[in-house]
Formats: C-alpha cells, sequence, structure tokens
DNA sequence: CTCACAGTTTAGAACGGTTCTAATGCGTTG
DNA sequence: CAACGCATTAGAACCGTTCTAAACTGTGAG
C-alpha cells in the first residue's frame, strides 16, 4: 500500500515540503487512513493531530500538551479543536483516556491491556504492559452492575 | 471517660438540644478528640464536619456532597471551610482522597488497605477490602522513584 | 476572667481545565 | 462545480477548586 495511492486526495492541501517530504506524506496518508477506518473523516486537523499521536511509540498527552506540541509543529489547531479529537479518537477506540489526576485528563495511545506508573512528581505515565500485572481476587460487582474495566495505577514519587 | 468531662469547654457554644442531646454529645465529644489528637483545633465547624464523617461506617464523600449534608444538618459552613478540612483531614491520616472521576474529587473515611468499586453510572464508591484484592507483577519502578501507593479501580456500569 | 495572638472561617473573586455557542470553513457526494 | 452537512474556531460560559483579605474564635498567659 503505497502513499502515492491515496495523493490526489491530500495533495490539495499542498504546504512547502522540506527534506523530509516522502516521510510526511507517508504520516499523512496512514494517518488518513487510520481516520478513514475509524469513519472519522479526514480533515487538515484530525491528520495533523493523528500524525503526532500515532507517530512513533506509545504516548500519553494532555489536551494542551498536544495543543502546544502541534503548534510548535508550525500548524495552527484550535484548543476547541483539539479536545473535540481527542474525545471523537477516545470514541472511536484510538485513544483511552486515563484518570490519575484530579485536575487534567491524559489519553494513552496505547489501548490494549495495561496499567500505568504515575510519577507524581512530573505528572508524567509509563505503560506497564498487562502481561506483566495481575489482580486477583475482585469479588463480583454489585447485582446489576457488570466489570467495565480494571485500572490499576501505580503512584510513584521521587525516593 | 464520659463525654462530661470536657462539658466545660464546649458548654459555651450552647445550642438547644432535643431529645437525642447526649447523642449528639458523644458525637461531638468524640469528635473532639480526634481532632485534638490529630493535633487540629477542634473549631464548631471542624467538629461538624468530623462528626458527619466519623459517625456511622466509611464513607465517601464529595466537597459538595458534604456541603449539602451539613447545610441540611442546619448547620452553616462554607463551601470555602469543606475544602479547607477536606485537605486538612486527609493531610492528617483521617481522610484518604480517591481520585476515579476526572471532574470532582472524593474522599474516603477508611484510610486502611482497601481498593474500589466505581459505578460510573451514578458516581458512587464500593470499598473492596484490601484482604480480598491482589496486585502481583508490578514492575520495579524507574531508578530514584519508590512506589507511594498501588490503587486499583473497577469500573462497574449497569449491565 | 480577660486579653491578645495565632490560627480559622468566610464571601466573593479568581483560576484553570473543559465545554458550549453560533458563525465560518471545508470534505464529500452527486 | 454546487450544495449539503459535518468540522473548526474564537470567545464566552461553566464548574469545581483555590485564593484573598477581612472578620472571627480557640487557646494559653497573665
Amino acid at each position: 500500500m503505497g502513499p502515492a495511492r491515496q495523493a490526489n486526495h491530500t495533495d490539495r492541501n499542498k504546504r512547502p515540503m522540506g527534506k523530509d517530504a516522502t516521510e510526511s506524506r507517508d504520516l499523512a496518508a496512514m494517518a488518513t487512513a487510520r481516520l478513514r477506518h475509524a469513519g472519522l473523516r479526514p480533515t487538515r486537523q484530525r491528520v495533523e493531530l493523528a500524525g503526532l499521536l500515532f507517530q512513533d511509540c506509545d504516548r500519553h498527552v494532555t489536551a494542551e500538551s498536544l495543543h502546544d506540541e502541534v503548534a510548535q509543529a508550525g500548524v495552527k489547531v484550535s484548543l476547541a479543536t483539539v479536545y473535540n479529537t481527542l474525545h471523537q479518537f477516545t470514541g472511536a477506540g484510538l485513544l483511552r483516556q486515563v484518570i490519575v489526576d484530579a485536575s487534567r485528563s491524559y489519553f494513552d495511545t496505547n489501548t490494549g491491556d495495561h496499567q500505568h506508573f504515575f510519577l507524581e512528581d512530573e505528572g508524567m505515565l509509563i505503560d506497564i504492559p498487562g502481561e506483566h500485572i495481575a489482580v486477583s481476587g475482585v469479588p463480583s460487582p454489585p447485582a446489576g452492575m457488570a466489570v467495565d474495566r480494571v485500572d490499576v495505577v501505580v503512584r510513584v514519587k521521587r525516593a
């Protein structure tokens, strides 16, 4: 599946391309494909954000950190759109929301079975693979309730 | 240790007492003792809030729910004081803060080893005794970090 | 018992993250 | 290419929480 295949659509939003033009196109093409697959219209903003989020390894972002990052990449995306996009991606199963801090929402690009270290001093998350960790002895939930998810947060501090 | 022992101090803030005057005094006396023991000055507001919090079994409150409750008990305590008090009690080890919801803080009167069910539909917490539940396979924390606490949240939804 | 000090409470303003609004922009389909 | 409907945006609104500065009160000394 070469990136050129979708070029007729994405080329319309032309922007100056440097030496890493090919990589950029790859990224955009992959992001676009991923969005289409998730049933989301590949708008300029969503493609840009998806490119940042799903480019490398697993990532943990807040709305603000992602907004800063996309701005630093020289693209203008409103904060409202970042919020909308994070929620849409979450709804589409592309992201998972992680609740570890009362005052900020984190989003995780790793949607598989895993848990987290939370570095309270820095507000930073680190994945713990699901194979490593196990929770046993969970009582059966109250009548009429079903377990949605079991979240483990290992809170660590500077020793 | 009869409640009358401390009456010379507490009687100064006299208020009309109904048929459950004795119970009320017991409650207030116990709350006062608890506060003194924790190194907190037993003010009218703190005694009142401690009375509500530590009266029965284990409880889970939010600032707002506790504020409503104390108001309904006919006592006027400002919301700021409720927040102050919850934080002071937490600092003194009388409460534990539970982070399960991005938009509200919960406080738990059970400070022992245990975990929680979180009923997402109702925003309600239920304790899971520490003996019942076990987490194994937690990797060693990043260098220079020490585990502060391991939190398990079993999120349940209406089946 | 009274005084005075330090810690506490309070109303209301301020704050910060998030969501809403209504107008404009843009992807898609025909 | 036109037009429809979803997406984006700036800014206001929102809401839980924290801050501020002034009034109050528990406490220990005299």
